[in-house]
DNA sequence: TGAAATGTTGGGGCG
DNA sequence: ACGCCCCAACATTTC
């Protein structure tokens, strides 16, 4: 019996998995592998809380596996070294992988095509991360969208996604299965310190866990999504993005369970932050260093500050703003912020602190449980302004009013910023004013004024502009 | 998917 | 009764 591998990369799960049902539709016996590679040029390797949601995605996808009579490959290193060895191993004749996006791993899966194809070895990819592929949506000059809006609009003109692929109810096993890693050798979890409790607490990485979210997201929250999604004390979201990222579920999946309901503004609305998605990729796969590079190039001039105390108070959420410091303690706490919060918090270190939007870009990866190359590059260069639709230069985010129009009741910040928790609602976001303002050995005192800090902000985008 | 500055309007206090 | 001023509320413009 010959065999089929199939390759999981950005899609741990069974279900809608095309690259799965074909490699089963090939009648072969099929050798799922998975590859931890930290070392191909330009792929970036997981952060450290992507590392702690892999790990229990593995472990969950092995046990659907296993469900099936199949089970989990594990191999580690550069992926066309591992791939090459393994299908030689196996005398595979086939191949299969879903697609993904960003340049480096693009690169290498056309290297890895045309290595297969030389040894005669079958390979096809697959469109299962995207509703839209990006050569699938174009401006009418066949250019590439660089308006969310129009984009958005264009995509809803094609034909509408396709139904998703039920799981398949077994597999075919190869006679011997080929030599794998044991998940524990490859360390994703933390151990000294083990830093991830929060994240224990708040997660439950997995195809299962996946479909129980969206399943409770659609019966429970969207009916008042368009209003609770801005209230980040609120759970008003989908709180999907870390199972998206890693493809415990996927776009088309989601699209059906919001349709499914019937069109109605509420799905729209959530169908459309999915679209943000699909525009986020399509401007990555056209801008391959995204992000790396600012895409509006007289950004390249603008004299960033130098990362000093203030990006490491950033971090740690001790800047002095409650609902700043409230998100970046959630982020730290749970590998997740809300995107309300999101957009605040990094307005605030690109604009507040004039610090480059890359190190912002670098820690979320590093920090998130959702962290998505497309994504994340896509919402860091539209809050700096360096972004393709992006927030206009002078548009800066005043942590306190955010604070008080989003979170009026201070209960978000209450839970994250418990040492202000017994200000009243009229201060909790601008302590500085309270009757009692806390001790600075409590909570510490603004690192920057904001009015002061948006002036020189503005003084500073202004001169680029001039300058360009 | 802002905020602040500036402009306009209209009600009410008051001489 | 009338006009003036103040200022809140809202709208528009500017950064």
């Amino acid at each position: 019996m010959s065999v089929s591998i199939v390759w999981f990369r950005s899609d741990l799960r069974l279900s809608d998995n095309p690259a799965l049902i074909k490699a089963l539709g090939s009648g072969d016996a099929v050798v799922p592998v998975f590859v931890l590679d930290v070392e191909t040029e330009g792929v970036r390797a997981p952060g450290a809380a992507s590392r702690w949601w892999l790990h229990y995605s593995l472990q969950s996808l092995d046990a659907s596996l296993r469900g099936l009579g199949s089970r989990l490959v594990l191999r580690r290193g550069p992926a066309e070294k591992v791939l090459a060895e393994l299908a030689e191993e196996c005398g595979a004749k086939a191949i299969f992988w879903n697609r993904v996006y960003d340049q480096g791993s693009r690169d290498r899966d056309g290297r890895l095509k045309k290595l297969f194809s030389e040894r005669g070895v079958t390979v096809e990819s697959f469109k299962a991360n995207l509703l839209f592929e990006p050569w699938e949506v174009s401006t009418q000059s066949g250019a590439p969208f660089k308006v969310f809006t129009p984009f958005w609009r264009a995509c809803r003109m094609l034909p509408p996604p396709a139904t998703p692929l039920p799981a398949p109810r077994t597999l075919p096993a190869p006679e011997t299965w080929p030599a794998g890693d044991p998940l524990a050798a490859w360390r994703l979890l933390p151990t000294s310190p083990d830093w991830a409790g929060g994240l224990r607490a708040t997660w439950t990485p997995g195809e299962d866990g996946a479909k129980q979210r969206l399943s409770h997201f659609v019966d429970e929250t969207l009916a008042d999504y368009r209003r609770a999604r801005d209230l980040p004390a609120v759970e008003g979201t989908s709180r999907l993005s870390p199972h998206l990222a890693f493809g415990e579920i996927g776009p088309r999946q989601i699209w059906q369970a919001a349709m499914t309901r019937g069109a109605s503004a509420a799905s729209e609305k959530f169908l459309s932050e999915v679209g943000w998605r699909e525009f986020a990729y399509n401007l990555l796969f056209h801008n391959g260093d995204l992000a790396q590079r600012n895409f509006r190039p007289e950004f390249d001039a603008f004299p960033w500050a130098d990362p000093d105390d203030t990006l490491d108070a950033w971090q740690r959420g001790r800047t002095g703003y409650p609902i700043v410091d409230a998100g970046m303690r959630e982020l730290w706490t749970t590998g997740w912020m809300h995107n309300r919060v999101r957009m605040i918090v990094a307005s605030f270190l690109t604009k507040d602190l004039l610090i480059d939007w890359r190190a912002g870009e670098r820690w979320f990866w590093n920090t998130l449980v959702d962290a998505d190359l497309a994504n994340n590059a896509t919402g860091w260069q539209w809050v700096a302004g360096s972004g393709a639709d992006a927030a206009p230069y002078f548009r800066v985010f005043n942590p306190v009013l955010q604070g008080e129009k989003f979170d009026p009741d201070g209960d978000y910040v209450r839970h994250w910023v418990p040492e202000l928790a017994s200000l009243p609602n009229a201060t909790i976001h601008r302590p500085w004013a309270a009757p009692v303002p806390p001790p600075a050995n409590e909570y510490p005192e603004r690192i920057v004024e904001h009015g002061a800090a948006r002036d020189r902000a503005l003084a500073a985008f202004r001169n680029l502009k001039k300058s360009a």
